[in-house]
DNA sequence: TTGTACGCGTTATCAA
DNA sequence: TTGATAACGCGTACAA
């Protein structure tokens, strides 16, 4: 089957390709019945307009690219299932970039971006520096950074949709306070560093606020090949905190079962709290308190913010910056 | 920023736009320093070809289109993660797709596919007809199908990449009956049907080969919100068979949490496969036994298969199918 | 309402 | 080793 052209449309319903083109393109200076002639050749030959050439001709793709981290994919399918939807509705695109550490780098990455011509990128706020998002604001490419608040001073052509991990993890541990538990420790999660230090930050704050200082931040360096075993390592050696944070699913459980095989009751001895939400946190028993974030809501802002901006930038000038709400989720681990 | 074309890295360079040309795409038809002054030009300018145009001229994109179920996502990650580090190796672009029953149809997903030129197609094998393949060869796209076995006659310029779940279920029930078990029931998942379709036909096949009927094929409709809330209803009610195999963790998880709280005891009452792994099976107690399916690999092989399609039909058009090996990882709810 | 001709940014062919 | 020019497939002023 040779390839289809709109010549080849024009020349079957005897027009030019210019009045094929305004049939696509739902011009409607079109005559009812050549435009049906169109129609028809359109459907006898499987004439599927080139997208490609529609971008040159237009400096235009309909395609945003979305980066990700490679190791975060599961953990962020509901944001991606928003973000597609919406790009759905708009008739978007999706071009879709992986970071890791090993073969695609950030860099690499951006360099097949910009080659693209992408209309717009999204961009996980988990995996890149200042200095790539400048690069692609030299390329004036819109952008949308989903997850945390952006820090630093802002880029132009920068949007930000973004959960309040800093009040969040302020107001949690001054409940805390109230209740009379100011044993509190927070497990690093090193797939998100940046939520972590937002966390940490609203940690402090609360902590300072009462003269106090903050000393329970968990780390564990590589050579333990997971969370469960070097909190299952630690709670063996070490009686845990009243209160303990986590951020990933993952972790709360390894820490469950840590605590469980080393005689300790959740949440009788700790309570427990996992910042992010999974379906898996309720298959548990005790099942795990957590926060209710709308994933699914982050990533369709997103989008449409993004679409926003591509279609008529001044509207959103002043307020690219969108603050998603979230609320508690407390089950049995907290009481 | 103006946008920076090959006529202005010319015109920088003092050289025609033919010789740009060659120096970015290594022809070594270049003198050294001509091709310095080039690449002097191309660095000032910050100048990044444009593979929009470059699409139209080639009539090639070097992007290739993966399409998902929606719902998916999350459990296809590993795949997803072989796919894009392949992709990558090879500077593909990926252009991502999802469908789901409300916004994304599969029948739209194809036209935009046909649209954008992509030079091939991964199909993730749970969310598409023959009919919906037979276009995609009509424009004479390669695809790759990864996941399972495809059945029905083979459409050309088609791979598979896929596991032997009819296999693996007929061997893991000949193993049963050899140790005097032949009381299995099977879960179904409505996420993906053609592997469970693949699944009862293996243990179809076994229980056949017996002289007799496998019947504990557990369906549920849609009116049960979760596996688990069908599950835990069903086990106060029924007796649990000796086994039970189930697809996915959460199924897996739901059946032990709904046999515990009906008061049967795993492995003891009743003993639990689930035939996709997770580090969620790990991360309950008892430890979940599973099957060890290299995803990683499917992607892998699959993008790789797909890639050579496109550069060289003929080397790979005896071996389109690649069947990729399993192995058993049972911990402690078999015994 | 329709058609002509040029531009979009690149590659490839052929000539110099 | 380089340069001029014709594709690639489409959108769009402008003319008819």
């Amino acid at each position: 089957m040779k390839r289809i052209t709109i010549y080849d449309v024009a020349k079957e319903a005897d027009v030019s390709l210019a009045t094929v083109s305004r049939v696509i393109n739902d011009s409607n200076v079109v005559r009812e019945d050549t435009r049906m002639r169109v129609q028809q050749a359109i459907e006898k030959l499987g004439y599927k307009p080139n997208a490609i050439a529609q971008g040159l001709a237009l400096s235009k793709t309909t395609t945003i690219s979305i980066v990700m981290s490679e190791k975060l994919f599961a953990y962020n399918a509901k944001i991606l299932n928003g973000l597609m939807d919406v790009a759905k509705i708009y008739n978007y695109n999706i071009m879709f970039h992986t970071t890791s550490k090993g073969i695609s780098k950030m860099q690499d990455v951006i360099e097949s971006i910009i080659k693209s011509r992408v209309d717009g990128v999204i961009l996980f706020n988990d995996n890149f520096s200042e200095d790539e998002m400048e690069v692609l604001h030299e390329y004036q490419i819109p952008m949308v950074v989903v997850g945390s608040k952006l820090k630093g001073q802002k880029i132009g052509n920068v949007g930000n949709v973004y959960i309040n991990f800093e009040r969040m993890a302020y107001e949690f541990v001054n409940e805390c306070f109230e209740k009379g538990i100011d044993d509190i420790s927070m497990v690093e999660d090193k797939l998100n560093l940046s939520m972590m230090e937002q966390l940490k930050a609203g940690v402090d704050r609360a902590y300072a606020e009462k003269g106090l200082v903050f000393n329970k931040y968990v780390t564990y360096d590589d050579s333990y090949k997971s969370s469960y075993t070097f909190l299952s390592d630690y709670y063996k050696r070490n009686k845990p905190s009243r209160m303990v944070i986590t951020f990933r699913d993952s972790q709360a459980i390894a820490l469950m079962n840590a605590c469980k095989e080393s005689g300790y009751s959740i949440p009788d001895d700790t309570q427990l709290v996992c910042i992010l939400n999974s379906k898996y946190l309720t298959m548990m028993r005790p099942m795990i308190s957590t926060y209710n974030i709308p994933e699914y809501d982050l990533g369709a802002v997103a989008m449409r913010l993004l679409t926003k901006m591509l279609v008529d930038d001044e509207s959103v000038k002043q307020n690219k910056d969108i603050e998603i709400s979230f609320s508690k989720m407390f089950r049995e681990t907290t009481k």
